[in-house]
DNA sequence: TTTTAAGTTGTAATCATTACAAAAATAGTG
DNA sequence: CACTATTTTTGTAATGATTACAACTTAAAA
């Protein structure tokens, strides 16, 4: 796999060591964090750290494609990694977010006449199967 | 047309005249008008009117099914009524929305196993058809 | 070194949303 | 009608994510 400064040179990024660790900790979290939970992780390995950082690092990575904004119901803005584009399920019981990488197909032929298409993201919502299990037990 | 006051009871809503000022000015809306939007349009004509009966009005169509928040890269909420549902195109340059009312096909049959689908949405990003002209003619 | 730019930090401001309790309006009961 | 309970609306204060901004630090350039 790339390394990350290479990954931040090839997007036009110069590889601080704070960029790369948030760049590390994006590609470790199987969630999608927010920006505090993004402070509180790496605060305590990088003492000095402040959070208007992560802000500008997040918004850097956005603007250069190396992250983007995963936008829920939630009040906060969540990140996730650019490289693998996919559609996201979020459970209505448990508030929890769910990779879909079977990309639902999408089909945009003649949807907008003229318009130039740059980025669809597809949001579910639902119930996830363990709560519908919980959901079930209840009542029986 | 169903009446403002029928379309509320069909949903469980008492009929207050608020409630019905602010479905008409969601059903009159072409754009999508987030919360002070409309307690600006509608001060006018109910004096009293309070930016958190707005809101308190929102998340009752909301949750009652009369209306959807259209959540768009804004970070305020925008509303839609939720009588023909429909996908959003936002322009990256001016930051307009269209309706998409030709849905996109999403196809979801095994994208999530096990999860029960409550709702897709759907947002488009890219550049309008306007500004692509403007972009042309500026660099002509 | 000296200078310039890039990166980072801390604090204050902004702004949408929520919490909450009081006030007003409405509905129900006798 | 009078009385009470419930619903609806209001105003203000708190919350919390994000942004603005100027100072500080580090790295690059000259
Ligand atoms: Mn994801
Ligand atoms: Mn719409
Ligand atoms: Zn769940
Ligand atoms: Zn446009």
């Amino acid at each position: 796999m790339m390394q990350n400064d290479a990954v931040l040179k090839s997007h036009g990024i110069k590889p601080s060591l704070t960029r790369m660790m948030i760049l590390d900790y994006l590609k470790a979290a199987k969630k999608h964090p927010n920006v505090d939970e993004i402070y509180q992780a790496l605060q305590p390995k990088i003492p000095t750290l402040s959070k208007t950082t992560v802000y500008n690092t997040l918004h850097l990575f956005t603007e250069k494609n190396v992250a983007r904004a995963v936008m829920l119901k939630d009040q906060e803005n969540r990140y996730d990694l650019a490289s693998h584009p996919h559609a996201h399920f979020q459970c209505v019981k448990c508030n929890e977010v769910f990779d879909v990488f079977r990309l639902p197909d999408v089909q945009l032929d003649g949807v907008l006449p003229g318009a130039q298409v740059q980025d669809v993201s597809v949001l579910i919502s639902g119930v996830c199967e363990a709560c519908q299990a919980k959901e079930g037990t209840r009542h029986e």
